[in-house]
DNA sequence: CAGTATCCGTCTGGATACTG
DNA sequence: CAGTATCCAGACGGATACTG
């Protein structure tokens, strides 16, 4: 981008802007999650693009990426304080949505679970080529 | 954009996401400013996208327009209640990005006057056809 | 001064398919 | 499951020139 690096406000922007980065934050701000849950709970994303966003928020220090040598394999994000250092940020986005915009739901995962009771392991077949 | 236009966070998201909006409130928290302020201000902001943002957060009920019809003619723009609720964000941000990014900068209109006395009139000669 | 019109490049992000 | 590769459309935004 091209703004004044040395304004905070500015280079939190630049942070801020993308698409999806602050929803990935907030799906974070509760626990830790996998790359599929955060799939699912960010309805419509590609997985090219939380790729990518995970990535650079990695890169930026925000997220915190751990890989478990699983058989399925199983990687999880959880932030990192530098990224829990956002969450007042969303936190005040969602007082202003709901004061302001007129926008109620919560767009929690939790609250978006159809059956609470846990599904265990979704898939675990085999699935080796 | 496409996101769920029902959470709060998402919403307030789709506002703060254009790369100059949240630089123009901020320039607009401290007091009302003219066209040319602000485009000075936003070092680096091109007429037209300055007008574009303008307009936009003017629909959104964020920004008021207040034009006077004088000579030169002059036009000020100023926050109403629903942008004013946003400068706690910002705040947010600003403590953000000196605390984690190293933003150290202020980056307010205020603190890049070269000089500091008024300047009274730019360019007082006709500029008609 | 306060914009608008036009043109055009860049980057973001979606769809789809494939791999380790 | 957890991604990556490729392709592509559209939004965003800059430059420049011109008008009321």
């Amino acid at each position: 981008m091209a703004y004044d690096e040395n304004c905070p406000v500015c280079a939190t922007a630049e942070i801020v802007c993308g698409k999806w980065t602050l929803l990935i934050i907030r799906d974070l701000a509760d626990d830790r999650q996998r790359f599929c849950e955060l799939e699912r709970s960010l309805k419509g994303i590609s997985p090219r693009t939380l790729s990518l966003r995970l990535r650079a928020l990695e890169e930026e220090g925000m997220v915190k990426r751990e890989t478990f040598p699983e058989v399925p394999p199983r990687v999880e994000y959880a932030l990192t304080e530098k990224g829990r250092a956002l969450v007042p940020l969303i936190e005040d986005m969602r007082s202003y949505g709901r004061r302001w915009l007129g926008a109620e739901g919560d767009c929690t995962p939790a609250a978006e679970d159809d059956a609470a009771v846990a599904p265990a392991v979704v898939a675990p077949p085999a699935f080796a080529a």
